[in-house]
RNA sequence: GCCGAUGUAGCUCAGUGGUAGAGCGCUUCCUUGGUAAGGAAGAGGUCACGAGUUCAAUCCUCGUCAUUGGCUCCA
């Protein structure tokens, strides 16, 4: 006999031997047929395996995320299954569940596989599905992974397994298929009920894009149907948000094959939006004291080669610009960095006077693969809301938090309450990726989690995702489709100021190396105004609405007066406009719904003859007559309490 | 950069081997209307670009460019 420990403490004895789903089935028959996999002490398991010991059991469904994987990760072997069936020959890389569904990438050889492809697997995998086939676990040495994979053919599986050990290797079978794989599976297709295939593209093997191309189908599943037409739904939902489509429907910004791909040109309600960003941050960075300076768009390429920058992207950078007669060359910015040291340089500095903080809006250029480019998230010339701040050692840990507050405090006034905090450390095994001594490396990264556990932040740390300069701690957000981008960062620099050998002089009248920390809030102007555009799809808190009111007329007799509200509107520092057309009230009110204005005012003959205007509030309806100065009143209240400041 | 898909009016999209269509938007006219679509008429297109096949190509083929879903990359 075995004790079995449950989430609620209680312990149940069993026969040794018995499963998870047996388990599932002696505490109730509707349990029983919803048990996926389960958790056995720390490891999740098939409900079919067999507990042999003492343990702690938790029976997981599709309510539990690790449920879920369990899922979908059976799903990929079912997908998997399907296309052996219909392309016989097909090898496999990996397939894994992930956050939404799961993909597995396959070598179908000569037979490419298209979009047009997709629909067919589907039907496959429901058929076999309704078959209800079990996952059979099998231990299996390494030799006879080898053998068996070898005789197939599968030279990835082979590659997998031949990094594995022998003692740790087992197989999947289910139906036709047979897997190298971990496990755990739900024991059966049965309840796997709504499929859908999503997209296919590319994906090179191991992701090394030296390496054989395979084909990667994406899919999700789902144990009723009805929630696949929800996820669906909300996938139409969230692709109303995209910036890019808000971006045009709004008239924010747009691309032109003339100027270039990847240069984004701001329209003048963008650029509104993103100049009143800018003035917010500038207005927090001057309480902070922060000190703005200005830089030139381009810089001799022995300031890159400085810098380091040069040796570690000139090759990826646009080429160098360079001058007619002395043939001097100059790269196109590609970070303000470089430039703010020679600012630091400039004079001596004495300890008294740190920390400096040199503030910029600085435009630079980078030379991204054009595969890459994606809306205002990836371009090829962007703003940074850079600053750096020359500090000594012994203030990093207090000017870091300082930065982290300013985050904080946009994130705030903007609603951002999901992000993800990271801390972006330097890949012990690729020690060539980085530049300057691994002691000040350890001083700085060990700088950085200190800050993140006083802070009392929920952080993640990543090996690798250092910056080739030092370590940082990034913030990340979603767009409305899921994709992770990096908004703020914040980094840690011992290796610039060792470069261009900046100094302080010290008390004891000795020179001594300041630290920097780059930072940016906002981390590029496009950036954010995209992820903001899907955050509130286009619906932007007062502030920051392009056109804050608009003045609707009821017919054309009140145009006269619609203008002097428009000119006190105007006078009060208010973003208004007039809808002139000849068109009625409920035509003007739907489109100024659409164009998501904040304020309508309907004006009439009552309004003309009391001095006031109706107000409309997007998304809210009526809100009664105003005085002129009541409207103003209260849309500056609103704006400073959205703004927190 | 790599693999796939897409490219038709300002926008969203139909469509066909025989010189192109809708809705919205825009212009004009009628209407002067009170909280999410009043009516009519009209303008607007090198069907991304370049070659090829064909009597004839927006449609078929190839190439280029751009957009897009991923992969790789991201100072």
């Amino acid at each position: 006999m075995i004790n079995i420990s449950f989430p609620d403490n209680t312990v149940r004895q069993y026969e040794t031997g018995i499963t998870a789903l047996e388990i599932a089935q002696s505490i109730s028959e509707g349990l029983a047929r919803n048990v996926l996999s389960a958790k056995v002490d720390s490891e999740v398991w098939d409900a079919t395996r067999p507990i042999n010991h003492d343990a702690s059991l938790k029976l997981l469904t599709w309510n539990d995320p690790e449920g879920k994987a369990t899922m979908w990760h059976s799903s990929a072997h079912l997908m998997a299954e399907a296309v052996e069936q219909l392309y016989p020959g097909a090898k496999f890389g990996i397939g894994p569940d992930i956050e939404n569904g799961f993909y597995y990438d396959i070598d179908t050889g000569d037979k490419m596989l298209t979009e047009s492809d997709l629909l067919e697997i589907e039907k496959r995998m429901a058929a076999i599905a309704k078959e209800k086939q079990t996952f059979k676990r099998e231990d299996i040495s390494k030799e006879d992974a080898l053998n068996y994979f070898g005789e197939k053919g599968d030279e990835y599986k082979l590659e997998l397994i031949s990094e594995l050990t022998d003692g740790e290797i087992t197989l999947y079978k289910s139906g036709t298929f047979t897997d190298l794989c971990r496990g755990p599976h739900i024991p059966n297709t049965g309840f796997i009920k709504a499929i859908k295939l999503l997209s296919i593209a590319g994906a090179y093997w191991r992701g090394d894009e030296n390496r054989k191309q395979l084909t990667r189908i994406y899919g999700i599943t789902f144990p009723k149907k009805t929630e696949l037409d929800e996820y669906l739904h909300m996938l139409e939902e969230a692709k109303k948000r995209d910036h890019r489509k808000l971006g045009k429907e709004l008239e924010l910004f747009t691309f032109s094959q003339r100027v270039g791909l990847g240069l984004p040109l701001w329209l003048p309600k963008g650029a509104q939006l993103r100049e009143r960003l800018e003035q917010y941050l500038k207005k927090v960075q001057k309480e902070a004291g922060y000190l703005p300076v200005i830089t030139p768009h381009i810089g001799n390429v022995n300031l890159y080669k400085t810098s380091g920058h040069f040796d570690k992207y000139g090759a990826d950078s646009f080429r160098p610009i360079s001058t007619p007669v002395e043939g001097e060359a100059f790269f196109l910015k590609p970070m303000n960095c470089p430039h703010h040291c020679e600012i630091y340089g400039h004079k001596p500095h004495s300890y008294k006077d740190l920390p400096i903080r040199y503030a910029e809006f600085g435009t630079v250029y980078r030379y991204e693969q054009s595969g890459e480019l994606h809306g205002l998230t990836r371009v090829r010339g962007f703003t940074q809301d850079d600053a750096h701040i020359f500090c000594t050692p012994d203030q990093i840990k207090t000017e870091f938090k300082g930065v982290i507050k300013i985050i904080m405090q946009i994130f705030k006034a903007l609603d951002f309450n999901q992000f993800i905090t990271q801390v972006s450390l330097s890949d012990p095994k690729t020690p060539e990726k980085y530049i300057g001594s691994r002691e000040n490396w350890d001083k700085a990264e060990r700088a950085i989690i200190e800050v993140a556990q006083e802070e009392n932040l929920e952080y993640v740390v990543e090996y690798g995702e250092a910056a080739f300069y030092g370590p940082k701690m990034d913030f990340m957000v979603k767009d409305a489709l899921g994709r992770k981008w990096q908004l703020g960062t914040i980094q840690v620099d011992y290796n610039l100021p060792e470069r261009f050998d900046l100094t302080y002089i010290g008390s004891d009248n000795e020179k001594h190396r300041p630290v920097m920390i780059h930072r940016a809030p906002f981390g590029s102007m496009e950036r954010f105004v995209a992820v903001l555009v899907e955050h509130c799809a286009g619906d932007f808190p007062l502030w920051l609405a392009p056109d804050q009111a608009i003045i609707l007329p009821i017919s054309e007799k009140y145009q006269k007066y619609a203008e002097k509200v428009s000119q006190f509107l105007k006078n009060s520092d208010i973003r208004a406009l007039i809808d002139e057309r000849n068109e009625k009230t409920g035509k003007k009110i739907r489109d100024a719904e659409l164009k998501k204005v904040p304020y309508m005012l309907i004006v009439g003959e009552r309004e003309e003859q009391e001095g006031s205007v109706s107000v409309r509030k997007r998304g809210q309806g009526d809100l009664g007559a105003f005085s002129l100065e009541q409207l103003a009143k209260a849309i500056h209240d609103e704006e400073e309490r959205l703004q927190g400041i």
